[in-house]
DNA sequence: TACCGTTGCCAACAAGCGTTGACCAACAAG
DNA sequence: CTTGTTGGTCAACGCTTGTTGGCAACGGTA
């Protein structure tokens, strides 16, 4: 609807570079300026465009897991789908582990992962659990692990986990997701 | 050995502080201003006893997670031990959370929380599971668990993670933690 | 008492930060 | 051709940061 404007490939440019660096640097040393020398423009068009850091983070970490349908998946294998979905997820883009590092210490960026597991984690927990009132709790299990192993293999970057393939990590994890999602007890 | 000092009071309380501020706030946000504000002290004496600020949190992130012998333990309930003395861990003091929040953003403090899990809790994964050659990934595992929980519960605070009760959580997690470290494979 | 290392505060520095407003060039509409 | 809008740069602001050096008071020791 919108119509495009001239300056929407600046306004790309400045938001992929800010992805980049809130993954890598998280929000401090993320700054404006640096954002905009990636960028190749002047710092005062970010606040122009974003209004201010705040404005430029949050239209930066815009998150869609683009789960699946819960339908569209067989409960019995729906922990090795999940881990391994998240993990593409994780590695096709800098915006998971960049909201990830901003999050432990910006309440901004604290506010948006419980926002992203609960609106989209947690419907899918809701289908496939024994007891729906009990989809939150669920879902916050899942997130525990799937959040640890993101930790540990691209933020804190713990050799073992770096060196795991694709495949060793789902075969590990799926059960552990598959559980905290299915079982009637612990 | 060495003599106790006049300074060792103010010494400690500004490790206390850093610890505290560390843990609140991370890295970059914990300034050595604010540290001194809260022990009462003027910000140059944190320089004249730490050297600078990431001696001040080399200082405050000295950290002995305290593990049990690996023979002190029975290898079928090890799993509920070990989450069962993480959480405690995590609740008796700052520096856990402190040390989880700085090694998202700097270098020094990934190093050390690497260094923990891989000289700490490596003993233990060797000591219980199938194949010692093994016991990296092994440990590299549960600590993802660990720290995922960790992350869920005291940082990010989502809130499902939050509600639960201890036992609840280390009726949930000390399962994986337990395949994690004795299963012969995935 | 005279002395010297220790403990502490104060004032300042240079650098970097987010943010602002004036100004210029290119373009589209009348 | 003029005019108003848009995309962009530049220089500066007020503030905070880590860090430094000088200086005053204290406290054992000779």
């Amino acid at each position: 609807m919108t119509s495009p404007r001239r300056s929407d490939t600046t306004r790309a440019a400045i938001l992929e570079a800010a992805r980049e660096r809130f993954a890598a640097d998280g929000y401090e040393r993320a700054t404006i300026r640096s954002i905009a020398r990636d960028a190749g423009i002047d710092p005062s068009m970010v606040m122009r465009y974003y209004g201010n850091k705040e404005g430029l983070f949050a239209a930066a970490s815009e998150i869609d897991l683009r789960l699946p349908e819960v339908g569209a998946l067989p409960a019995t294998h729906i922990g090795a789908v999940l881990v391994s979905h998240f993990l593409e997820r994780w590695e096709e883009d800098d915006v998971m582990t960049g909201v990830l590092r901003v999050g432990v210490t910006n309440e901004a960026g604290a506010e948006r992962m419980r926002d992203v597991f609960r609106a989209q984690l947690g419907p899918i927990a809701a289908g496939v659990c024994p007891d729906p009132a009990d989809a939150p709790r669920r879902a916050a299990l899942v997130a525990s692990q799937i959040l640890g192993m993101a930790m540990a293999r691209y933020v804190l970057r713990l050799p073992p986990a770096v060196g795991m393939t694709r495949e060793e990590v789902v075969a590990w994890l799926a059960p552990t997701v598959q559980r905290y999602l299915t079982a009637r007890e612990p």
